[in-house]
DNA sequence: GACCTTCTAAACTGATCGGTCTATAAGATA
DNA sequence: TATCTTATAGACCGATCAGTTTAGAAGGTC
């Protein structure tokens, strides 16, 4: 039989794209062994509590990520330069709205019980990391935090909508106005 | 045995709970007859056609109350009053952010291709009418777009977040920005 | 080559899935 | 009271679920 050899990181990768297309309980095992081309034998030789352990992964994976691309940055490089990375990596990371935010899916069902802890952390953070941003780049901390929480909601709610209704456009047009919300701030 | 008699409409407003708190696939059979009382008997007695029959009429239901509190509001009455209604029958309907947008949750998964349609109808519709009562109450039609939009997109964005984050302020506190944006832009 | 570890393939298991069916309870009509 | 309609209860069905197990393939080490 043709033996097609995999690595975790590929396995996670492949696993999220699936969560991500069918949601958490909408990803049965035979759903993605079907779209990953991953067996039973190296789903669970991976991933050996199953598929609460391959979503807890994937989280801390994707968390991992926007920690080195866009948290840190945001943290600890100049503000300015850090914010304009961000509007860009948000951008091409959801694909132009076309990609989902898995963990703000995850939020909104039963599943939020389960990765309670990540799903908070993930997005305390951005905001954190954005307000303190702005803050460093001379704005006053309530102004800020309120500036950082509404750029957040609106990449989720764009999210949302640009699924709801095929629009390709909408997430772009979106960032775009939250950017030049935020730069009219800082000017 | 003792019999418990249901109507329709209960049943609707009790399953679309349930789909509500747990999604549309997570929402299995017995967990929808544990947590409503209604035997299945009863569920296929009202649905013949499933969870897919409960989940479309759960839909048409929610359609149908949005267009007759809100829609239609804003499309036929005097727009500043039809505008803050809207703010108002948001805030509660949503239960200050505790009760997620069950029409935005379908979106985010393959239940999605389920229900494109009334999924699209409904977000489409929500903006095209708060759209319409801002071009009555004075703006130009391209802002007045990009108004409507921005705050549909954020009350979204918002109900994601009050749900990841566990926070109850965080919905208010969007409304009450949204809502001034709205009023200074018609000022 | 012998051995060992890592990984894959798929048959298999018991539990749960969505959905069907039968029986009957309760009210309406007469 | 007899009958008809509507709604409820829950046993039952085949399919699919998540997860386990067995067998062996591939590659490294000696």
């Amino acid at each position: 039989m043709a033996r097609t050899v995999f690595e975790k990181p590929d396995a996670i990768a492949l696993v999220a794209e699936v969560f991500r297309e069918l949601g958490y309980e909408g990803a049965s095992m035979s759903h993605i062994t079907a779209r990953t081309k991953l067996s039973k034998g190296s789903l669970y030789h991976f991933f050996p509590g199953g598929k609460e352990e391959m979503a807890a992964e994937i989280m801390a994976n994707i968390d991992t990520w926007f920690v080195m691309e866009m948290f840190r940055p945001l943290e600890e490089g100049e503000p300015r330069a850090a914010i304009a990375r961000m509007w860009e990596t948000t951008d091409s990371y959801f694909r132009s709205g076309r990609r989902i935010c898995l963990i703000g899916a995850f939020a909104l069902d039963e599943t939020r019980d389960r990765f309670s802890a990540a799903i908070q952390g993930y997005f305390y953070r951005w905001i954190e990391a954005l307000a303190g941003a702005l803050v460093k780049a001379g704005l006053p901390g309530a102004e800020a935090k309120t500036l950082a929480e509404e750029a957040v909601v609106g990449i989720q709610g764009a999210l949302t909508l640009a699924r709801a209704l095929g629009d390709d456009t909408i997430f772009g047009r979106t960032l775009t106005r939250l950017k030049e919300r935020l730069e009219s701030a800082l000017a």
